[in-house]
DNA sequence: GCCAATAGTGCCGGAAAGGATACCGTCGTG
DNA sequence: CACGACGGTATCCTTTCCGGCACTATTGGC
């Protein structure tokens, strides 16, 4: 577990929100599992989606993934080495939570939202 | 708003999902919009509903949720300043957003989760 | 004149997150 | 023998976040 953002979870409404955000959050994460809820993705395809995302930075939030339990990391013992990333149960089934948080996005963000708080 | 995190929104799934995420991020963002789904909340009630978090902190959220149109600031001009913080109609529609973390969570990490990746 | 309550603001410093860059090991190819 | 593909590591540096603490303004009460 990456680490609740704050230790303890006794702050009544909002802490499992807290606790399941601790686990999504980290810049590259919802693209991530956006990415592998449409499938399984080898390392160097997951570069090619995410061009903007530095090769030290992609391991990193892979590996914060899998210690949470939400990826699968297949090497395979191959000449030029293959590693392929998956989805584990407990990763699908954040769909309906990423799916929440698309769909919001795009009706209050996207295109539609009203630019009231203009920067 | 805050700042999307990648500025460019062409990571084409995933990236209303940071944008949102980018809204309700922040430490203590969720806790606050959870306590104020329960209804309006002067400062100082906020204050004491969430205990570890400093003056200032929560000034500074709630100053950021104020910008990015999810809650209402009403200042009622009096002796002792009162200031009343509620969600905007936006704020409100976070509220599937925030239950499907919670119930997430509840499932998948609480009590009942199994603490695979002990840390 | 002094204190208290409410809602802040300002400064300062540490910790964490994120980014850039370079290097590693293996094997097939030219 | 050097080179490239693949999937990383290691190192360094900058930026951002966050916490602590002190200080402010207003007005009523003692």
């Amino acid at each position: 577990m990456s680490k609740l953002r704050h230790s303890r979870l006794d702050c009544t409404p909002g802490c499992m929100v807290e606790a399941t955000l601790a686990l999504i959050d980290g810049k590259w994460k919802g693209v991530i599992l956006s990415h592998l809820l449409e499938g399984t993705l080898r390392f160097s395809e997951l570069r090619r989606r995410m061009p903007g995302v530095t090769q030290r930075m992609l391991t990193n939030q892979l590996r914060e993934l899998e210690a949470d339990g939400l990826i699968d990391r297949t090497i395979h013992a191959q000449v030029p080495p293959r590693v392929d990333y998956s989805l584990t149960e407990r990763g699908h089934s954040l769909r309906e939570v990423l799916d929440a948080l698309r769909l919001w996005g795009e009706i209050h963000i996207g295109l539609f939202a009203q630019p009231k708080a203009a920067a």
